[in-house]
DNA sequence: ATAAACTAGTTTGTAACACAAACCGATAAA
DNA sequence: TTTATCGGTTTGTGTTACAAACTAGTTTAT
Protein backbone atom coordinates (compact mmCIF):
# COMPACT_ATOMS: atom_id res chain seq x y z
CA UNK A 1 0.00 0.00 0.00
CA UNK A 2 1.40 3.08 -0.88
CA UNK A 3 1.38 5.91 1.11
CA UNK A 4 -1.57 8.37 1.16
CA UNK A 5 1.08 11.54 0.21
CA UNK A 6 2.27 9.93 -2.46
CA UNK A 7 -1.12 9.80 -4.08
CA UNK A 8 -2.29 13.32 -3.32
CA UNK A 9 1.11 14.46 -4.64
CA UNK A 10 0.12 13.05 -8.13
CA UNK A 11 -3.07 15.69 -7.94
CA UNK A 12 -2.27 17.89 -10.61
CA UNK A 13 -1.83 21.54 -8.04
CA UNK A 14 -3.54 23.62 -10.51
CA UNK A 15 -6.57 21.68 -9.63
CA UNK A 16 -6.55 22.23 -5.68
CA UNK A 17 -8.40 25.86 -6.51
CA UNK A 18 -12.41 25.97 -6.42
CA UNK A 19 -12.51 28.48 -9.70
CA UNK A 20 -10.11 26.31 -11.78
CA UNK A 21 -11.70 23.18 -10.63
CA UNK A 22 -14.93 24.22 -11.87
CA UNK A 23 -14.14 26.11 -14.86
CA UNK A 24 -12.19 21.84 -15.77
CA UNK A 25 -15.27 20.19 -14.86
CA UNK A 26 -17.05 22.49 -17.06
CA UNK A 27 -15.46 21.86 -19.49
CA UNK A 28 -14.99 18.03 -19.23
CA UNK A 29 -18.48 17.86 -19.29
CA UNK A 30 -18.62 19.87 -22.21
CA UNK A 31 -20.25 18.81 -25.55
CA UNK A 32 -18.92 21.68 -27.52
CA UNK A 33 -16.85 24.54 -26.68
CA UNK A 34 -17.32 26.93 -23.85
CA UNK A 35 -17.23 31.08 -24.12
CA UNK A 36 -15.54 33.33 -21.63
CA UNK A 37 -18.91 34.83 -20.88
CA UNK A 38 -20.82 31.76 -20.50
CA UNK A 39 -18.10 30.59 -18.09
CA UNK A 40 -18.87 33.93 -15.77
CA UNK A 41 -22.54 33.14 -15.33
CA UNK A 42 -21.81 29.75 -14.44
CA UNK A 43 -19.18 30.01 -12.48
CA UNK A 44 -19.97 33.43 -10.65
CA UNK A 45 -16.67 34.73 -11.66
CA UNK A 46 -15.16 38.15 -12.37
CA UNK A 47 -13.98 38.50 -15.70
CA UNK A 48 -10.55 39.33 -14.48
CA UNK A 49 -10.56 36.29 -12.04
CA UNK A 50 -11.50 33.82 -15.16
CA UNK A 51 -8.99 35.30 -17.32
CA UNK A 52 -6.33 34.58 -15.04
CA UNK A 53 -7.31 31.46 -13.94
CA UNK A 54 -7.50 30.32 -17.56
CA UNK A 55 -4.14 31.91 -18.31
CA UNK A 56 -2.54 29.30 -15.67
CA UNK A 57 -4.71 26.40 -17.09
CA UNK A 58 -3.29 27.00 -20.66
CA UNK A 59 -0.17 27.39 -19.33
CA UNK A 60 -0.69 23.94 -17.62
CA UNK A 61 -1.50 22.64 -20.86
CA UNK A 62 -5.07 21.44 -18.87
CA UNK A 63 -7.08 23.60 -21.01
CA UNK A 64 -7.37 25.18 -25.29
CA UNK A 65 -7.81 28.59 -25.83
CA UNK A 66 -9.32 29.98 -29.29
CA UNK A 67 -9.65 33.59 -30.13
CA UNK A 68 -11.92 34.40 -33.06
CA UNK A 69 -14.19 37.54 -33.98
CA UNK A 70 -17.77 37.13 -34.64
CA UNK A 71 -20.22 40.11 -35.25
CA UNK A 72 -16.70 41.73 -35.06
CA UNK A 73 -16.14 41.22 -31.87
CA UNK A 74 -13.90 39.46 -30.12
CA UNK A 75 -14.92 35.68 -28.76
CA UNK A 76 -12.84 33.38 -26.90
CA UNK A 77 -13.78 30.03 -26.16
CA UNK A 78 -12.20 27.12 -23.99
CA UNK A 79 -11.91 23.48 -24.44
CA UNK A 80 -10.51 20.52 -22.59
CA UNK A 81 -7.49 19.18 -23.46
CA UNK A 82 -6.48 15.23 -23.27
CA UNK A 83 -4.35 15.81 -20.79
CA UNK A 84 -6.64 17.91 -19.13
CA UNK A 85 -9.44 15.43 -18.85
CA UNK A 86 -6.41 12.72 -17.70
CA UNK A 87 -5.67 15.29 -15.24
CA UNK A 88 -9.30 15.94 -13.42
CA UNK A 89 -9.78 11.57 -13.95
CA UNK A 90 -6.26 10.90 -11.90
CA UNK A 91 -8.23 13.56 -9.13
CA UNK A 92 -10.70 11.13 -8.47
CA UNK A 93 -8.93 8.51 -8.69
CA UNK A 94 -6.09 9.42 -6.52
CA UNK A 95 -8.85 10.73 -3.98
CA UNK A 96 -10.52 7.75 -3.97
CA UNK A 97 -7.98 5.54 -3.58
CA UNK A 98 -6.63 7.09 -0.71
CA UNK A 99 -9.92 7.05 0.64
CA UNK A 100 -10.47 3.28 0.55
CA UNK A 101 -7.52 2.71 1.49
CA UNK A 102 -6.86 -0.02 -1.21
CA UNK A 103 -3.87 0.58 -3.60
CA UNK B 1 -29.62 18.23 -13.02
CA UNK B 2 -27.68 21.03 -10.56
CA UNK B 3 -24.87 23.31 -12.18
CA UNK B 4 -21.54 21.95 -11.44
CA UNK B 5 -20.66 25.19 -9.29
CA UNK B 6 -23.19 24.84 -6.74
CA UNK B 7 -21.30 20.94 -6.40
CA UNK B 8 -18.25 22.33 -6.50
CA UNK B 9 -19.03 25.34 -4.02
CA UNK B 10 -20.32 22.52 -1.40
CA UNK B 11 -16.52 21.56 -0.54
CA UNK B 12 -15.10 22.89 2.34
CA UNK B 13 -12.53 24.96 0.76
CA UNK B 14 -10.32 23.58 4.02
CA UNK B 15 -10.10 20.65 1.67
CA UNK B 16 -8.31 22.92 -1.31
CA UNK B 17 -5.33 22.61 0.00
CA UNK B 18 -2.58 19.93 -1.07
CA UNK B 19 -1.39 19.58 2.84
CA UNK B 20 -4.56 19.42 4.52
CA UNK B 21 -5.99 17.38 2.30
CA UNK B 22 -2.77 15.47 2.98
CA UNK B 23 -3.49 15.67 6.92
CA UNK B 24 -7.28 15.20 6.77
CA UNK B 25 -6.42 11.59 4.48
CA UNK B 26 -4.40 10.24 7.04
CA UNK B 27 -6.21 11.30 10.00
CA UNK B 28 -9.40 9.59 8.66
CA UNK B 29 -7.87 6.71 7.67
CA UNK B 30 -5.90 6.09 11.01
CA UNK B 31 -6.77 3.90 13.79
CA UNK B 32 -5.27 5.27 16.47
CA UNK B 33 -4.87 9.33 17.25
CA UNK B 34 -2.03 10.68 14.86
CA UNK B 35 1.24 12.46 16.37
CA UNK B 36 2.51 15.85 15.31
CA UNK B 37 5.90 14.34 14.50
CA UNK B 38 4.02 11.29 12.70
CA UNK B 39 2.44 13.63 10.45
CA UNK B 40 6.06 15.76 9.16
CA UNK B 41 7.35 12.76 8.46
CA UNK B 42 4.65 11.03 6.85
CA UNK B 43 3.63 14.66 4.88
CA UNK B 44 6.83 16.14 4.77
CA UNK B 45 6.06 19.44 6.05
CA UNK B 46 8.00 21.68 7.81
CA UNK B 47 7.14 21.86 11.52
CA UNK B 48 5.79 25.17 11.48
CA UNK B 49 3.78 24.57 8.48
CA UNK B 50 1.82 21.82 10.25
CA UNK B 51 1.69 23.70 12.98
CA UNK B 52 -0.16 26.45 11.09
CA UNK B 53 -2.63 23.95 8.58
CA UNK B 54 -3.47 22.09 11.86
CA UNK B 55 -4.58 25.23 13.41
CA UNK B 56 -7.16 25.96 10.69
CA UNK B 57 -8.53 22.38 10.26
CA UNK B 58 -9.31 22.48 14.13
CA UNK B 59 -10.60 26.34 13.71
CA UNK B 60 -13.06 24.60 11.27
CA UNK B 61 -13.54 21.77 13.24
CA UNK B 62 -12.04 19.08 11.26
CA UNK B 63 -9.79 17.95 14.00
CA UNK B 64 -9.29 17.60 17.07
CA UNK B 65 -6.12 18.43 18.93
CA UNK B 66 -5.29 16.77 22.35
CA UNK B 67 -2.24 18.24 24.02
CA UNK B 68 -0.64 15.78 26.73
CA UNK B 69 2.68 15.03 27.97
CA UNK B 70 4.59 12.14 27.72
CA UNK B 71 8.17 11.77 29.42
CA UNK B 72 7.92 15.37 30.41
CA UNK B 73 7.89 16.18 26.99
CA UNK B 74 4.76 17.91 25.31
CA UNK B 75 2.84 15.38 22.71
CA UNK B 76 0.49 16.43 20.39
CA UNK B 77 -2.34 14.20 18.84
CA UNK B 78 -4.69 14.73 16.56
CA UNK B 79 -8.10 13.00 14.95
CA UNK B 80 -10.92 13.19 12.57
CA UNK B 81 -13.89 14.70 13.78
CA UNK B 82 -17.42 13.31 12.37
CA UNK B 83 -17.65 16.67 10.40
CA UNK B 84 -14.39 16.01 10.16
CA UNK B 85 -15.13 12.28 7.97
CA UNK B 86 -18.84 14.20 6.40
CA UNK B 87 -16.51 16.69 4.85
CA UNK B 88 -14.17 14.02 2.90
CA UNK B 89 -16.70 12.42 1.97
CA UNK B 90 -18.90 15.29 0.88
CA UNK B 91 -15.67 15.93 -1.35
CA UNK B 92 -15.75 12.83 -2.86
CA UNK B 93 -18.98 12.66 -3.32
CA UNK B 94 -19.78 16.19 -5.28
CA UNK B 95 -16.33 15.77 -7.39
CA UNK B 96 -17.62 12.04 -8.84
CA UNK B 97 -21.07 13.63 -9.45
CA UNK B 98 -20.35 16.18 -10.87
CA UNK B 99 -17.62 14.07 -13.50
CA UNK B 100 -20.65 11.47 -13.92
CA UNK B 101 -22.78 14.31 -14.78
CA UNK B 102 -25.71 12.40 -12.84
CA UNK B 103 -27.13 14.48 -10.21
C1' DA C 1 26.13 24.26 38.27
C1' DT C 2 26.44 25.82 33.64
C1' DA C 3 26.42 25.39 29.05
C1' DA C 4 25.34 23.20 24.81
C1' DA C 5 22.35 20.50 22.23
C1' DC C 6 18.04 18.48 21.51
C1' DT C 7 12.74 18.06 21.47
C1' DA C 8 8.25 19.75 20.39
C1' DG C 9 6.11 22.75 18.84
C1' DT C 10 4.39 28.33 17.77
C1' DT C 11 4.94 32.92 15.92
C1' DT C 12 6.35 35.95 12.38
C1' DG C 13 8.06 37.69 8.07
C1' DT C 14 8.02 36.86 3.12
C1' DA C 15 6.84 35.19 -1.32
C1' DA C 16 3.15 33.45 -4.10
C1' DC C 17 -1.47 33.59 -5.20
C1' DA C 18 -6.60 34.82 -5.84
C1' DC C 19 -9.33 38.37 -6.64
C1' DA C 20 -11.67 42.61 -8.26
C1' DA C 21 -10.93 47.32 -9.80
C1' DA C 22 -9.17 49.82 -13.25
C1' DC C 23 -7.86 49.78 -17.73
C1' DC C 24 -7.68 48.95 -23.02
C1' DG C 25 -9.05 48.56 -27.85
C1' DA C 26 -12.70 48.06 -30.57
C1' DT C 27 -17.72 48.48 -32.01
C1' DA C 28 -22.35 50.47 -31.66
C1' DA C 29 -25.66 53.90 -30.40
C1' DA C 30 -27.14 58.89 -29.59
C1' DT D 1 -18.46 63.52 -32.01
C1' DT D 2 -19.26 62.09 -27.61
C1' DT D 3 -21.08 58.23 -24.78
C1' DA D 4 -21.94 53.61 -23.82
C1' DT D 5 -21.05 48.78 -24.41
C1' DC D 6 -18.56 44.56 -25.33
C1' DG D 7 -14.88 41.31 -24.51
C1' DG D 8 -11.54 40.74 -22.42
C1' DT D 9 -6.28 41.90 -19.91
C1' DT D 10 -3.30 44.14 -16.63
C1' DT D 11 -2.39 45.85 -12.18
C1' DG D 12 -2.78 46.63 -7.33
C1' DT D 13 -4.27 44.70 -2.93
C1' DG D 14 -5.63 41.47 0.52
C1' DT D 15 -5.01 36.37 1.72
C1' DT D 16 -2.67 32.46 2.13
C1' DA D 17 1.16 28.95 2.31
C1' DC D 18 5.49 28.43 3.74
C1' DA D 19 9.97 28.26 6.17
C1' DA D 20 13.03 30.77 9.25
C1' DA D 21 13.34 32.30 13.58
C1' DC D 22 11.76 31.98 18.07
C1' DT D 23 9.90 29.89 22.68
C1' DA D 24 9.81 26.74 26.43
C1' DG D 25 11.39 23.12 28.34
C1' DT D 26 14.53 18.58 28.77
C1' DT D 27 18.64 15.94 28.36
C1' DT D 28 23.54 15.51 27.95
C1' DA D 29 28.14 16.99 28.53
C1' DT D 30 31.69 19.62 31.17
Amino acid sequence: MKKAIDLINTINPLLLDRARLGIMVTLVNAKESIDFNFLIDALDLTKGNLSSHCQKLEEGQLIKVTKTFVDKKPKTTYECTNLGRQEIKNYLKQIESVLKNNN
